[in-house]
DNA sequence: ACCTGAACACCGTTCAAGT
DNA sequence: ACCTGAACACCGTTCAAGT
């Protein structure tokens, strides 16, 4: 039964999640594929496209909700940053990403077309959305890398705190941001 | 004559400046500096140490200027991606390196002891001051990733109006943010 | 069509040995 | 004190050759 794509993506984001973006090297990937690491370009042009699918795969399907701006953006903004806290390094690797666009650039589209549905121009649409994606992108980031240094010993007890506070201070951070769009409304 | 620290970090810079983050290896470093790869392990600890020293020279003597919060930072936020825009590839390894501390939770003290200096509680302080500094350094990063993918053909003339917008840009990202904190004070 | 073997041109780091 | 030589354990990528 041959390779597909599927396999060795689904197989790379395994390897992010136990081992971190530093260890996902294409001749591991191969390991934990039985293949030798020639094989994975029959699959996937290169490791940057790879990386690039991993971030596609993450944000898969990711769409503002309906109802009031304040809200359906708040209610985006968590549900991003719940997407790459479930994965390690990825707000490392998004933020790395961002010049093949693809994903961040467009990140910012749903956001800022929700903005303007709500009756802001579209330069401030655009600008409070891509203002947005740098908040949740550099926070999450923050919380990522405190997460890797930390003993983490007893239990998940220590994470568990940690991420609660970390929720806490984003949301607000968030509000701080969407205090700033609204001022400009009136 | 000896090769000292500052030596090798200044000529990491220029590697940095002239070729990105991805080309700064200690084999080359050591090539710039007519010297074997294995002689650097003499003066800095390590890759990621020396990484550490660059983002501290690049942010070395950054400081809040005196007046108005609202002037002052904003002038800081200037300041601050002036400096990173100076050198490339340096917003994304200040992003790499927020675990070590060192630069980049120290960066928020700045602006936030500017903002308690101003009457915020320490909270709301701390608050805006991170997000700011997310800001910059998001907003810098998609400015430095543009960089590297524009043709560049004719002279600097397209990079200088690329510039031009990100400034507008960026300020008026600034401005937004700067306006939720005030929203939070009345 | 899909994979192996083997190579090419690299990495960061260590450490005995030289001067 | 400072550096070289040489090694160790890796990288991503290519590509003839196998099946």
């Amino acid at each position: 039964m041959a390779l597909t794509e599927k396999d060795v993506i689904d197989a790379a984001l395994s390897i992010l999640d136990e081992y971190g973006l530093a260890d996902l090297t294409m001749r591991r990937l191969a390991g934990t594929l039985d293949v030798k690491a020639g094989a994975l370009y029959w699959h996937v042009a290169n490791k940057q496209t790879l990386l690039a699918r991993l971030v596609a795969t993450i944000l898969d399907g990711l769409e503002v909700p309906a109802g009031p701006w304040r809200q359906s953006l708040a209610a985006w903004a968590d549900e991003l940053r719940a997407r790459l806290l479930a994965h390690r390094d990825s707000a490392d690797l998004l933020a790395s990403m961002r010049a093949i666009n693809m994903a961040a650039t467009d990140l910012a589209e749903g956001p800022a077309a929700a903005l303007i549905a709500a009756g802001f121009d579209q330069a401030r649409a655009g600008l409070g959305a891509r203002t947005l994606v740098h908040l949740v992108i550099g926070h999450v980031n923050e919380e990522q890398q405190r997460a890797q240094l930390s003993p983490l010993a007893g239990a998940d007890g220590g994470a568990a705190l940690a991420a609660e506070d970390g929720e806490t201070d984003f949301r607000a951070g968030v509000q701080l941001l969407l205090d700033g769009i609204a001022a400009g409304a009136g």
